[in-house]
DNA sequence: CGGGCAATGGCACCTTGGTCCCATCGAACG
DNA sequence: CGTTCGATGGGACCAAGGTGCCATTGCCCG
């Protein structure tokens, strides 16, 4: 582990002067920096940075691996760290390409230390709420787990909304088993509602399984 | 109005070779073009041209207002446009800028045809996703627009998911006009099941007021 | 092999929700 | 001034949800 809570600042570049100066940056910054010469080394390591809060900062411009492969790879394999590139001479199609491709910002070199802490920060930013949001999504769908596959079933029908005669009908089983599951389902969700259920539904991604939904004219008045 | 249901491409340009060149290629793609000159020029049509499917291609160098200043203006009086800029002379950091603004793209004249078209396709359906989501939004908001105050806030009891005797209590009033209330709101808005109004509100952007919502511990097993 | 668990279901009882009927009061509209 | 409508409420009644207690069957695991 690194020191402290302290976020890492990943940096991949060839350049051993550059790296070092902006190391220095960011240990001032109060951020722990990280560097790799080159693509493959970064890439060897993933295994250990991934899942931790941090950025990368990227060359373009490097033997053997690019930058933006580099950053495709990295989405391939689900490392997702957000990402600032650098490069010495820039050009309008890669920096507009890049930033598609969802990075955080593009800067030329020299970059002023101040730009640069200022994308870092943004990047950690960044970082921080898609963290947040995958906790929050994990936490969600470890209720879930705890359901076996004929409460989730239950469940489904109950969060569209369905009666629990027609839920007993639809699944060939009786109205009393139907509450037997649906009270599993109440307790292990932890939801107090069918509105809380719905709602711990759709915050994990689950839908309802072809439902009476809403219909599409209320009044025809 | 342009011609059937063609999508129309604005182009703000002050080279008027350009502007007709353009209007020509985006012509024989199947697309309504429709140039100015500068930047004020198209802000004194834009209340003619908005709410109408379509995308902007913006010049980035022109006389007066140059197209980032000019996008700015747009998202600044709710004119959200999709935007490619077109540009002779580009940096990096603008279109850095301009990408971080939420441009569609970013191109240097001189921009080839099958480029510039693949750009507009990519812009045109960003616009029509963009439409048929605020379509989506304004139906289901028509159906709340017919709640009386009242049943709005009963409506907010009851995706909290209280109970009718719960609501009553807090709203200071009796079981039996919660449940008038709540029958309004279900007649009104289509809902046929609490799980559909849930539904309803979430799409709408309609949340509780303040309620006993999940539990942190599900089970303490 | 016995215990635990998922899935099934019956019976009884109570709580809630939903729906008829009805009524009053006040504000807004023509 | 009468009508309409929102908000309020009562009574009766039925349907649906929830719970407790109980039982059976089949599977997996130590």
């Amino acid at each position: 582990m690194g020191a402290m809570g302290m976020d890492t600042v990943y940096i991949v570049d060839d350049d051993e002067n550059f790296a070092r100066g902006v190391g220095r940056l960011i240990r001032a910054a109060g951020w722990n920096p990280h560097a790799f010469g080159s693509a493959a080394d970064f890439l060897a390591a993933a295994g250990d940075v991934d899942s931790r809060a941090g950025c990368v900062l990227l060359d373009v411009r490097m033997p053997g691996m690019k930058g933006p492969e580099l950053y495709r790879a990295m989405l391939a394999r689900g490392l997702d760290l957000p990402v600032i590139f650098l490069t010495g001479h820039g050009d309008v199609p890669t920096s507009v390409d890049a930033m598609k491709l969802g990075a955080v910002d593009f800067l030329e070199k020299p970059v002023g230390g101040e730009v640069l802490v200022g994308a870092i920060r943004a990047a950690l930013a960044r970082q921080t709420e898609r963290r947040r949001q995958d906790a929050e999504r994990r936490e969600i769908e470890a209720r879930f787990a705890k359901l076996s596959p004929r409460e989730r079933e239950v469940m489904s029908h109950v969060i569209a909304g369905r009666l629990n005669k027609q839920i007993a009908a639809d699944l060939g089983i009786s109205l009393k088993t139907v509450k037997a599951h649906r009270a599993k389902v109440m307790e292990k969700t932890g939801a107090g509602s069918v509105a809380a259920l719905v709602d711990l539904c759709r915050a994990g991604g689950i839908h309802a399984a072809a439902a009476q939904r809403v219909n599409p004219e209320p009044l025809d008045s």
